[in-house]
DNA sequence: AATGAATGAGCTTTCATTCAT
DNA sequence: AATGAATGAAAGCTCATTCAT
């Protein structure tokens, strides 16, 4: 094509009026300070524009333009569009299985500590309002990056799992039945995330939903 | 609820959008009928590509060309794009839970049933074997028929919780408790799924699956 | 990304007030007829863009500017950009040959027909102003195009070449020398095609070089 | 490009993988030398990719990638892209005229010397195997430098033809002629270089091309 | 002088939708 | 009612150039 002889302006219009709340990257100090200031504001953008609208409207032109940085900006950062929206749930994830991980320690029995990381999930939620639909659309749209979530969901309760079997709590499971039992339990909290998160209320998942699971998991468990 | 179109449409036959042996629109006797054949050809061949390839890739081009019509065809039966994409999932969805409660309905007691109704979805599945993306993908690209398939499944699952809890089959439950037991329950068959449609396979459910499943359920609900 | 969903505007705004004297499509009759000359303004404007600006320049948009249609239907009649790129010099070399075998033709003698098609090239380049620059530019942005090209002619001269050495006409050369003469022949007209083709000039070639040219001909070719 | 993640590594040692002896301009004493350096290689890589890849991907990452150095110091010894292609070919033209001047003048006589200059192009495109494609591309890339590489060669060898008709070892050509003589013989030489560059072969151009070539110049110029 | 991230204009291509036939 | 070409907005991405460090 023609040769882009065109001298590059300043970024003169300031960004989007509307939305954008960038903690100025501005203000850096060192290049490197700078760079990673960009690097997580083009994350959080994408972060909240895939959670606000799905990732199917997560372009380059509207997460740039919430980031407050040119669009060729984005690739110094991330090699593609799919580059950055595969690394939404693992960043994400990670941060949830430790929250999670967290609650639950504190708890003795199993059942405790699974009402706990049940909690805790869903507290998770309320401070990751777009964690939510990032999990939900990423079969969709970053398969990989669901299965690897999965795969390291999975494996952090069928651990948990395993100690409560080889405690004596759950009884009646097989090994291999433990990760069918893993699967339910998994798929539960992505379905009754809708008692948390209904329209960017920031209530809290209510008690008797908390109860009703628990009991559930308590007798389907303990009396297998 | 996307706004059905003009074109006289027939509720009543949709199912099996799959194995029909695609009876030649051109073989039509009256107008009406070859309409109602293209309009069926369409829903089929949108149904097979959004279950083959995703909803994402399900262009109208591309369901036009299986259909064996022209693109500008599509649009005198259907609104739009979204249009047909809404209407998939309704549209399976009823078959679905028409085959389930058939399967369900042989069973005497709570948990004949649920178990006959969980091997009713899987062997569904194996029928149908779009109707998995179809469902997995709605909320991504077709949230309102995703929302109502939801509301329906619940309704009716809600339906046969309540009178088992009638009956004393089930106990420790209170009424909306009973709403997050179905959700559990719904949700445990989506993720289960995984162990039924592993690459187009064709076999059934591992059966050591279905016993771990109704195990879970069995104790959870009547030792509540 | 987000679905396109907007409706098409017709094309009120005539296109480019520049430059473009499209011979107007709309006139057509037929639908066939219509899809034809779009075909051919694209092709026309592609042509005229690369003879002025080259291939480098030639740009969808300034194509289907040019041509009087929007960027969509230039992908109703050609593939990609380097589709219609590829068939530029395969089209206009045709008639590059055709022309010139006619004029040649009209010889009687070798030297008499080398002339007469020597004639035919430089004329056929003043009805023809763009062909220069989409031949010499071929090589490097439509290479497969251009060494087709090139096997074209070379046949052609070769064969006619041949023929002379047949009949007496030419002597002194071997069959694989007659290529290296036939490779000095074609690519002499190349350069001398700037005598032809001096910036927009509709001056004929002068004499003098036409001289000149068979002279050295003449006399390489029959004292050999 | 867009910024792997990993740590950043300095560009060590990408520069001329091909004859170059690359003196490193890392090693450099003074100021000056160390630019001079620079700048050479930066000349360089951008000769060899355009002899590689052509001028078309010659990109700025490229370049300064190959020579070592970060994109902006481009800028420090180059006004723009454009420049540093336009000097390419008037360096190498100088080059190549003064390595076929070299051998040109071992001869004798026109002929002698016309042979040893043809044999001297070919053995130049030997040693610098982008000179070709520099040469080649140029009119649609760089076609200033172009012309004015032409008009040198043009004036070299007019003088040299020019002396010959003043010996009497050319007969028959005015002086303007000659002019028209000096195009063909130019452009026969890259025409025939397809003889020599098969495809990085880094064979001599066979001896019976030369033999053609020798014989249709010889009878052409002194018979004429 | 060297750096390399930021910039944004500009590219090719796709596709839902329209409409003259 | 069916057709299928025309439409044009919008997408992802590239890269010459600038400039704060």
């Amino acid at each position: 094509m023609a040769t882009r002889n065109s001298a590059p302006k300043k970024n003169t219009a300031e960004q989007s009026p509307l939305e954008t709340a960038s903690p100025d990257w501005r203000d850096a100090g060192s290049r490197d300070e700078r760079s990673r200031l960009i690097r997580e504001a083009l994350f959080r953008a994408a972060a909240e524009i895939v959670g606000e609208k799905g990732y199917q409207d997560a372009s380059i032109t509207f997460i740039t333009q919430r980031a407050g940085v040119a669009q060729g900006t984005f690739y110094n950062h991330f090699e593609s569009r799919q580059d950055i929206l595969d690394q939404l749930l693992p960043a994400l994830g990670e941060d949830m299985l430790a929250h999670v991980g967290a609650c639950s320690n504190k708890g003795k029995t199993l059942f405790e500590r699974e009402e706990l990381g049940f909690r805790g999930f869903f507290s998770f939620l309320r401070t990751h309002p777009h964690f939510f639909r990032i999990l939900n659309e990423a079969p969709s749209f970053a398969p990989k990056a669901y299965e690897a979530h999965l795969e390291l969901v999975r494996e952090g309760y069928m651990h948990f799992l395993r100690k409560a079997r080889s405690s004596g709590e759950i009884s009646g499971y097989s090994e291999r039945e433990l990760e069918v039992v893993t699967y339910v339990l998994m798929s539960a909290r992505l379905y009754l995330g809708r008692y948390a998160s209904q329209d960017g209320s920031n209530d809290e998942i209510p008690d008797w939903v908390v109860k009703a699971y628990c009991k559930l998991v308590r007798h389907g468990l303990s009396g297998g």
